[in-house]
DNA sequence: GACTCGATCCTAGCATCGCTAGACAATCAA
DNA sequence: TTGATTGTCTAGCGATGCTAGGATCGAGTC
């Protein structure tokens, strides 16, 4: 059994391989110079093993934003988790989100922006997007104001952030005055 | 001359037939299927010729994107027109603005989403560009509030509109709450 | 230790993409 | 009628995502 442990092994380090890879590239160059020809050669073997491990390279888009929506997650809860008070977890919610997209445009792409044959609002939406979305929500929720269902709020709030961040990363908005507008935003948007 | 002036309306004609042949296809297949083969094919003419109105791909999708800006800026201007009052001019606004980005959705994408190779933000903005900002700055810029500028006001606004049109498109969130998710935005980010 | 057989991987190729060079035809001025 | 210019098309380049089929290698059996 050892042998096939170890190749089970070996299997799962070249998947990583191929999606660490991939989201180098995209971070670098975009996700167009994410070639199925390109990746394997980064990752020194042929094209038609990218296949045996996903089904194309939308898979492979998916992959990646599976990973990212874990890691953003975590980015958002460590963010307002070192806040004190709601305005404050709010405010620090909102700047750490607009800073994972800005830091990780071809990640943030692949969660929210590209097609990644995943699915979304909905019972069958795999568990990482449904936590990144949790964890909007536990900060979110407690600011939504009477009567509102905190869902709801959560989603508008979300959306004005991300209008921003792909506003502001397309040229769209001028990125000098991002500051300013979470604050309006925050200001505006949470009950206090 | 008439004869030069007869080519040259005939040339505009056919630079016209591609972008709505190019808009026809992108709306009712995506833009990944506005090959330009296809767009060709379409308009009973070789390849190379659009090359001869257009310098590729790319300049078509930024042709058709003014156009849409253009229309987009007039929809917005008589949504805001039928309205009675600040807060029913940016309830309509916004209604109108989610229903045009839902009505074409191809056209939405050339503008906001989408390389057309245009400039943002800019002075050398193309004016179908500016314009359509500025249609939403003539109805938000009265409801930004005191000592907040009209500008990033309507900045914010926008970033809150093109959130729930983008999200709600890629399926990001479910279709059937915009009605509540508009009326929030109003409620909460403009100052009646 | 030789052999079989299945898993694993690669070479080669398909259809399609955006784009362009060069040949050809139509049209105009002289 | 001729010569040049303008317009258009055929054919092809390099690159894309993806796949079929053959080669190779190694584990398990005698």
């Amino acid at each position: 059994m050892s042998v096939q442990e170890r190749k089970e092994r070996e299997r799962a380090a070249r998947e990583r391989l191929i999606l660490a890879t991939a989201r180098e590239i995209a971070e670098q160059q975009g996700w167009d110079a994410v070639t199925t020809r390109r990746l394997a050669e980064r990752i020194e073997y042929s094209q038609p093993v990218l296949y045996s491990h996903f089904r194309g390279k939308r898979e492979i888009i998916g992959a990646v934003a599976l990973e990212g929506a874990t890691e953003m997650a975590a980015t958002l809860r460590a963010a307002a988790a070192a806040a004190d008070g709601p305005r404050a977890r709010v405010t620090a919610l909102a700047r750490a989100y607009l800073e994972f997209a800005a830091r990780n445009p071809a990640v943030y792409d692949a969660i929210f922006q590209l097609d990644g044959g995943l699915a979304f609002a909905h019972e069958d939406t795999p568990q990482p997007l449904k936590d990144a979305f949790a964890a909007l929500l536990e900060s979110l929720g407690e600011v939504a104001g009477d009567g509102v269902h905190p869902g709801l709020f959560t989603e508008l709030f979300w959306a004005g952030l991300h209008g921003l961040a792909t506003l502001t990363r397309a040229g769209r908005l001028p990125p000098q005055d991002t500051e300013p507008r979470v604050e309006l935003l925050v200001d505006r948007l949470a009950v206090l």
